[in-house]
DNA sequence: CAGTGGTCTAGACCACAAT
DNA sequence: TTGTGGTCTAGACCACTGG
């Protein structure tokens, strides 16, 4: 329906056509689909052009190619909903949610929580100026704490703390794990941390962050960040979420009771 | 920091190298890089994986590539926010926002606002399962409006209602423009409609999706869907809008009176 | 082992934007 | 017209997975 110029490239053409079988149904989920050379011969076009349309599929999130093996038609997305009550104020969004990791069975999770990966003082960054705002401070007073939420060895949350230099625990280091850290660094500041603002918005994985999630680079995230004040209303912490994005949603209740239909 | 197993693919070592220097301020914001073939030329590969590199450092949102002109360095994302008081329930979060869209001067809106581009009786897609759950009624007694949020003419929110076919407008059709759809709708059912639930996630642009916002296939957006339903509680519509991820952001504040810092 | 997808090359033609 | 990026080909070698 909207855009039609002339012919679609090639690629477009089959990725199109693939989808659309999907789409109806003609190809099940966990199909396997023919091989690159074989569909490279089956339409009579390059290898590496089959390969352009194979990945228009799986950054649609419609195929899933495993090496060695073969491309296999995905599944539907399965999301873990978060649930918030827009009425309840300051309720901690979302923090320690254990999340099925997508991908099928056989995935025995050995170790689940919050682990710090990196603390790193003074400017280091993309983010730091924009944390610098929302924290209303220099940016080179300010120290950053990178962890990741695991589930088994797969992390499904890349996290960025920023704070004061000045209030960061001296022994909180890499490698150290488990437990909440926002209330790790709460109780070393001897403050009570309320929310200020959070927001939700989407991204792409940028190449350092495809890395951790261990996913592509331009990968949505669903990002949640925000800022977390003292109880006189001073910013003390900037909160900077990335979800990878097939694995969470956030979900804002508006009625009473237990409406428990067939929700998210 | 994270993953290393013996060398990375000349792709990536570029695409990293690349984005290091973007970081660092080496390569400010509008940057024009040198032509795929100069950087063919100097680092002695060939052009297609310097194009590699190129697509990686693309989705990751690091440069834009114009066509027939070059490739230059983005400038940091700037988003729209959308407020939402989550005290104040039933507010319509986001429903009517005029967004600028990034791309730079010269452009002249012509028309914002929403409009119509398919009204589909029966089911016609990927999601009518899950909008028949929401609605709890089965999928072949629904119809879906798909609609675009525009401005000039560039589509930023593509945007699909479900409802039972026997509550649709019989007035209603494509190019048929302007207005809330959703209070045409109501109107047109003689239902108030409230809000059930909205729930917030990331996905990739499908082929569809990508086609309509002029993304490419994958492309990071903001997922808001939700149930509205009528006074009684009884599901009513299904609504999901897809948001271009780097045109909006969805904010929630926590604190009372006019904490007006340089919030999101 | 054979088959799969992942990377890379060399060369070609095209559509597009600026001049 | 020139130079840019977009598509496509033919062929090669590799790393990984499964039996």
């Amino acid at each position: 329906m909207p855009k039609n110029q002339r012919s679609a490239p090639v690629y477009l053409q089959l990725a199109r056509g693939l989808q659309r079988r999907i789409d109806a149904g003609e190809l099940p989920a966990g199909t396997r689909l023919p091989s690159e050379p074989e569909l490279s011969a089956e339409f009579g076009v390059n290898r590496l052009t089959v390969r352009q349309a194979m990945a228009e599929l799986e950054r649609a999130a419609s195929i899933e190619v495993r090496r060695g093996v073969g491309t296999f038609v995905r599944p539907p997305v399965t999301r873990v909903s978060i649930t918030v009550d827009p009425r309840s104020q300051r309720v901690d969004i979302g923090s320690t949610q254990s999340v099925p990791l997508d991908g099928g069975p056989g995935r025995e999770p050995d170790f689940d929580g919050e682990r710090i990966v990196a603390v790193r003082p003074g400017p280091s960054g993309r983010h730091d100026q924009e944390a610098a705002a929302h924290l209303r401070c220099p940016a080179d007073e300010l120290s950053r704490v990178d962890t990741v939420f695991l589930q088994g060895t797969a992390a499904w949350v890349v996290n960025s703390y920023w704070l004061l230099t000045a209030r960061l625990p001296p022994d909180l280091g890499p490698s150290d794990s488990l437990g909440n850290v926002v209330r790790r660094l709460s109780e070393a500041m001897g403050i009570t941390l309320e929310y200020d603002w959070r927001a939700f918005s989407a991204v792409g994985a940028d190449v350092d962050d495809a890395d951790t999630l261990g996913v592509p680079t331009g990968s949505p995230l669903l990002v949640r960040e925000g800022v977390s004040c003292d109880a006189t209303g001073a910013p003390v912490l900037y909160v900077r979420r990335r979800i990878r994005g097939e694995s969470a949603r956030f979900v804002l209740r508006f009625r009473d009771g237990a409406e428990t239909g067939p929700c998210p």
